[in-house]
Order: structure tokens, then C-alpha cells, then sequence
DNA sequence: CATGAATGAGCGTTCATTCAT
DNA sequence: AATGAATGAACGCTCATTCAT
């Protein structure tokens, strides 16, 4: 009667166990691609599965239903995007202009090479259903308290000169936002790092910041000439 | 007999005309609360009709089928926004920092007044599915392309300055809806146009206008006051 | 927007609630058969709808789901039961082994000539689930009570002589309810009317009642001759 | 080598059939508390494991599926109960009322110390579906049969007087039964063995024989207070 | 014009069972 | 002997849509 995990048993520790996490891995990311194709309510599970080329009874296996899946897949999707405003935003320092235009284009640059992450996190999550909109208004929360968090920093070094700064950072994210989603939904037409000086102009003037174009122009460089 | 008759089926089938309008109107009007409430996949054609009171059957006389309604309805919101948009944009003159203060402040403020219009443009009608997309995509180029035709304008006026008007338009819009999401999202807390004047400096110092903070209050005022 | 039922609308009242009416005993009867062919977790909605052949919208446009049939066909069925239990109780009098015995032949020839009957209510309803277990017990409880009360009068008018009535009535019920599960299970031998003079004096004995064995047979006679 | 090798062998073949028909027992045993809590539909094999701290591999080694442990276990509580039944039915003497209502207490104390038992046998097992029906049955009769044969005994020995004796041990074991489901479905009102007199006394009238109260009172008192 | 009974494809999900390790 | 990841048939149920009345 040791049963379960007594004695060694069968080889569940280590290879077992990484050949799990691939899977689950390969499921999300399969999944990624086709709810960022056709949205949440016309994705099947069936079509995950068949996608992925497992089987509905390992899709229960690996996650509690479709919600569950969508709702780890948005959370690492946010994390991973989250990342990317965070890598940038921490390093503006004194050239405000070259950084903030930097921090920009790095964002944009992570979208373009990632549609996907955009069309799920801009596009499919919203407006599911009231649960998982508090999850999503959680997430943009999230966002905006960081944002808010730097503007007033910058705010106090008298680097950005705005009479709110969590409204700002609200519109700041939203013209972002919007850029992107306007990519999104006239794709084929250019590059979306084609709209970042223009964005980065933007949001500059909105928040105040004595700005020299040719530093702007620089930061942009810098960001896609490494990438 | 010919024109007593001829006037009986006139009058008739005019009056019946004025009696199906009304009712397809009641419909969609109650369509937008139900949408507004559940959003569009969890609203079902059954809780559609009963909370308008008619059959399903009534329902697809009128409709085609439940995109078909949403579509309408969905053009109709826009339309309205669309003349919000316009009665103050086309009113922008000399005084742009007060004139661009009273339309943004009359936009927060019609949506303020009719949140159900919002949550269906700026939530629910996102991410529906791909062949909806294209029209959502076609409404939201309307609204860019209408205000970069003001922007441009404005440029040549000398009254704004922005390397790209078009994507100024975006960043606009984007800023506006992030506001007005952020608004839906975390409701409770506060009035939308308390946001106003912070929303409103942001795009003036965006777009680059010489604005004077007493003049954007007094536009802000203008149009809260007389309403 | 007069709409639902406003202005005698539809022919909604008479032939088409008498339609529906026939038309949802018709599933009833239909899954009766079916349950108590296969038992209720071995039928499927599918093979009930197939046999009534009506479509899965149809069942569910008539019964919440499969339970609620279950409990609805149920209780008509016990119900039924009662009022056979009822008919030849009610009018034990003076002449108590051949009104007993007549009741009890009774009971024996509905369950006979509607055996689905009698599997549904001893045996396809048995350990069903928690819940309806509970139903099963109320109406279970019903029958115990009902007897009890007979055997309390007549306990009072000395016809019978046991120290628990209760106990008397539950033991009753079980004897009956036994020789007809035994019926059940080994079918093909036997009527099951073959079983009531062995038992009615079984239970004549059992409750101490002095009994003339012609009284007996000429009940049971009585009985199954008008029949 | 070959005598020592073929010792070894036998030795460890013998250990580990004993572990294995000790797991067995343990997967058995805990299936019991399983299906008697949730019924036979509601337990999967998965809760069975779960239970038992075994993986679902070792069940299917053991059982070659559901239906194959729950008919193993059935079989083992009918014996059980078989046998409690052939303790104090075989030593039915000359004091015939005493010793079958010691018979009787017997029966209803293993019960009410093995609720499991009971729910399984008398609710869980009932109606599963046409082929354990089949298995039922056969249980069922061996216990009719046994009962019968005894019965048949003493009715030629002038013990017991009733005109079928078949019937009379069907109509027996429907009373018992009947006053353990009672207690199982309205349980916590009151011990099982509390209605152990005013069964017996319903039994020993029904089958004719001629008893005396205190000789009833001796025989229930006698295995109530010895255990 | 209006009704609502009827349809059935398709959904998300469960779970007994298998088999490579 | 023991494990548990993997399978997929089958389930109960929903709901957009049709059409006889």
C-alpha cells in the first residue's frame, strides 16, 4: 500500500514532468495562434486541439476548461508585454526625449514581431464576459499604475509637466493602444514601427517634455537597428 | 372606388410602415440594453425578444439574424457618436484651446449620459468575430479619417503641429477611448468628466496648441453647465 | 408593441396547448418504456428522443432536462400508484380479510398490466442520486403514512393486533413491494397475480387479523374476475 | 541451484500473491465507503484511486473494468450478509419464536453496524442497468431459496403455517428490507434494532406461529446485549 | 404581420479504458 | 507490479433559425 509517489515509483520527476510542461507549452502556444485568428467564443476547443494535434481528453488534462486555458494564456501574454514596458521604461533617465522614445519604439517593435500577443490582448480579450472582464480591468490596472507610477517621478523631477498624472498615463497608453489596434485592423498597409515617431512626438507634446527631434530620432534608431 | 381605395392602401400601408419602424426601433433599443448588460455572446435571441416583448418570430421578420441586428444597432451608436463628434468639431475656429476643450468635453459628456453606447462600441463590439472586424475596422477609419481631415485643416492653419496628422487622429482617439475604458472598467469611482480637463491637456500639448488653462476651463464649463 | 398574447394573437389558447399538452405525454410514455428498459443512467436523452421521435430541441423546449423528466414521470407514477393503493383502502370495513385481500389484488393487477410502472417505481428510481433520493424517500414516506393511518383506525376498531403500526405499515409495503420485485426479476415464469392469495393471507396473519379463506378467495375473485 | 532457485521463487511468488490479495482487499474496501456515499454512477474509478492512494494502472491490473469490481464487491457483501443470515437461521429449533427473532436482531445489527453494506446492497446495486440486474436477481434468489427451504422445513414439522412457502419467504425478506430502506432513507431518526420487536412480531403472526412475548423480548435481548 | 413550437448541428465536458514506460 | 499521460466516444444541453398556423 505505499502507492502514490512511494518509492520512486515510475519515472515521474524529471523527464516526465519536462515533457509535460512542453506539451502544456505547445498547447498554449497552438492555442495563441488560433484564438488570435478567429477570437475566443469562434475558437472550439475541438479546433485547439486538432490545431495542436492532441486530444480533447489531454486538452482536460492539462487545463481545467477554455477558460482556464484563456485565462493562463492572457496572463502570460500580459506578463511577457508587461516585460517589455517595464525593460525601457526603468532606464529613462535624464534624455527623457531619447528614452521615452526608445521605451516607445521597443513596445511597438515587440508588438509587429508578435501579432498575435497584440490581437488577443488588445482585440479578443475584451468584452468576453463580466468574470473575465475583471480579471482584464485587473491587467489594465496593472498597466496604468505603472505608468502613472513613472509619470510621477518624472512629474516631481520636473521632467513631464501634466495636471494629472494617471489620466495622462490613461490617454498616453490608450494613443498607444490604438496605434496598434489601428494596425491590427489595416494590417497589410506599412510597418507598424513605421507610426512610432509620429506616436512618440505625440505623447512627448502631451506630457510636456522638452523634446530635440533629432534625439527622438536617434532613440527609434537605436531600438530597431539592434533588433 | 380607385382612390378611395388607392387612399385606404395608402394611408394603410403608410400607417403600418410608421408602426413596423416603431417596433423594429423598439427592438434595437431594447437590443442595446440586453448587449450593453451580457454583451453580444451571451446574449441570446430568446432574452432579446422577451425583454422586448415580441416573438421570435417578430424578431426575424424584422432582422435578419442576430449579426444582422447587431450590425444595425452597431451603426446606428456610431452614427450617434459620429454627429457627438462633429457638432463640436466643426465648431473649432480661432479659439482652438476652448473649442477642442468643448467638444471633447461634450463627447465624455454624451457618454457619460448613455454608458450603454459605450460599453457596446468600446467593449462588446470588439474581438466579435473576423467578418465583423472588417465593418468595426471600417466605423473606427471613419472616425479617424474625419478627425486627421480636421487636423489637417488645423495644420495648415498653423493651429497644430504634428509631424503626422493621421496618426495624431489615432493617438486622439486612442487617448479619448482609454479614458472613456478606464471609465468602464473601474465605474464606480468617479464621474467621466471629471477626467475632462486632465484629457483635455494631454491633446492640446499633444497636437501642440498654445492653449491658456483659463480658456480650456471656460470651454469645459460651457458645456457641462448647459446641460 | 402590443406583442405577446395582446389581441388573441396566435391560436396560442386551444389547439395548440392542447397539441403541446399531448405532445409532452407523448415523450412521457415514450420514456417510461425506455427507462424502464435500460434504467435511468443507461438512457440517454438521445435514445428518448429517438424512440418519441422528436427532436433534442424539442425535449428541452418541453423539460428542463433529463432529471426533471425523471422527477415529473415519477411522480405521476407514484401518484398513480397512491390512487390504486387509495381505491380498495378507502373501503375496508367491517369484512376486513375480503376488503384486505381485495386491495391487495388490486394492487397487484395495475402493476401486473403496466409493469413499466412498477420497474420505475421499484426499481429504476432506486439510488438514483442524492437528491432524488430525497423525493423518493418523501413519496415512499407518503405510502408508509398512508398506511399507517388505515392500520391505526382499524388497530382502534380491534381488526388487527400488532404492537407498532408503523412498523406494521413498513413491513406491509415491503412484503407487497418484494413479491413484486421477485416478479420483476424473474419475469417470464409466472403472473404475478399468481402470488396474491399466498400473500394477502401472508399479511391477513401478519396483522393478526382472523380471516375466513373463502373471504379470501372470494375477495381476490371478486377483484380479478371484474377486471 | 535449481532446488534453491525453485524455493526462492515459490517463496516470493507466495509474498507477493499475499501483497497483491491484500491490495485487492484495500481497493475493495475503500470502493465500498465510495460507492456507498456517492452511488455507482456518481463514483468514478478515478475517485475510487483517489481514495485508495493507488494509480488507475494498479486498478486495471487488478479489475478488468468498473462494472468487473463492483459485481467482486457485491458479491462479497451479499455473502457476508448470507452468511449473517445462515448464523441464526440455521439453529432454529424448537423455540421457534425465540429463535427467529434472534435470527432477525441478528440481521438488523449487522446492518446498522455496516451501513455501507446496506446502502450498497439495498440501494446502490438496484437498477444499474439490464446485465447486473441479472446478477441481482440470482443474489436475490439464493436468498428467497434459502429462506424458502427453511420455511418448507418448518412447515413439515407444523411450525409455521402459511400456504405458499415461497411466497411467504418472499413477503419475509420484503418486510426486513423494507425496514432497513425505511431507516436508510429517514436515517438519523432512530437506531435500526429499535424496530426489531415490532418486526419480529409482524413475521412470526404472518407465518403463523404461535409465539410468546417474552420469548420474542429473551431472543432480541439475547444478541443485542452479547454484542 | 405575428406567433412560438420544432429543429439539429454543434458546443464544452467527462471518464472508462489503454499502454508506453 | 505500478504508474499516470493519453485517448476519444459519448454525454447533456444550448440556441440561432425556420415555418406551419
Amino acid at each position: 500500500m505505499l502507492g502514490k509517489g512511494g518509492q520512486m515509483a515510475y519515472r515521474t520527476s524529471k523527464e516526465t514532468q519536462e515533457r509535460k510542461d512542453l506539451k502544456k507549452k505547445h498547447i498554449i502556444d497552438t492555442s495563441i495562434r488560433v484564438f488570435a485568428e478567429n477570437g475566443y467564443y469562434a475558437t472550439s476547443v475541438k479546433s485547439i486541439v486538432d490545431a495542436a494535434e492532441v486530444s480533447v481528453g489531454t486538452f482536460y488534462f492539462y487545463f481545467k476548461n477554455k477558460e482556464d486555458l484563456f485565462e493562463i494564456l492572457y496572463d502570460e501574454l500580459s506578463d511577457q508585454f508587461y516585460e517589455a514596458l517595464c525593460k525601457y521604461f526603468n532606464n529613462i533617465d535624464v534624455e527623457v526625449d531619447r528614452d521615452l522614445s526608445k521605451a516607445i519604439t521597443f513596445l511597438l517593435l515587440v508588438i509587429e514581431k508578435n501579432q498575435s500577443l497584440a490581437k488577443i490582448l488588445f482585440i479578443e480579450a475584451v468584452g468576453l464576459n463580466p468574470s473575465f472582464e475583471l480579471n482584464r480591468a485587473k491587467v489594465m490596472n496593472k498597466f496604468t499604475d505603472y505608468a502613472t507610477f513613472y509619470f510621477e517621478q518624472m512629474y516631481h523631477n520636473k521632467q513631464i509637466s501634466v495636471p494629472d498624472t494617471r489620466i495622462a498615463a490613461v490617454a498616453f497608453i490608450g494613443a498607444l493602444n490604438n496605434v496598434v489596434m489601428d494596425w491590427l485592423l489595416n494590417n497589410s498597409n506599412h510597418k507598424l514601427t513605421d507610426s512610432v515617431y509620429g506616436l512618440a512626438i505625440y505623447n512627448l507634446q502631451a506630457l510636456g517634455i522638452c523634446y530635440k527631434e533629432d534625439q527622438v530620432r536617434a532613440g527609434i534608431s537605436e531600438i530597431l537597428l539592434t533588433m
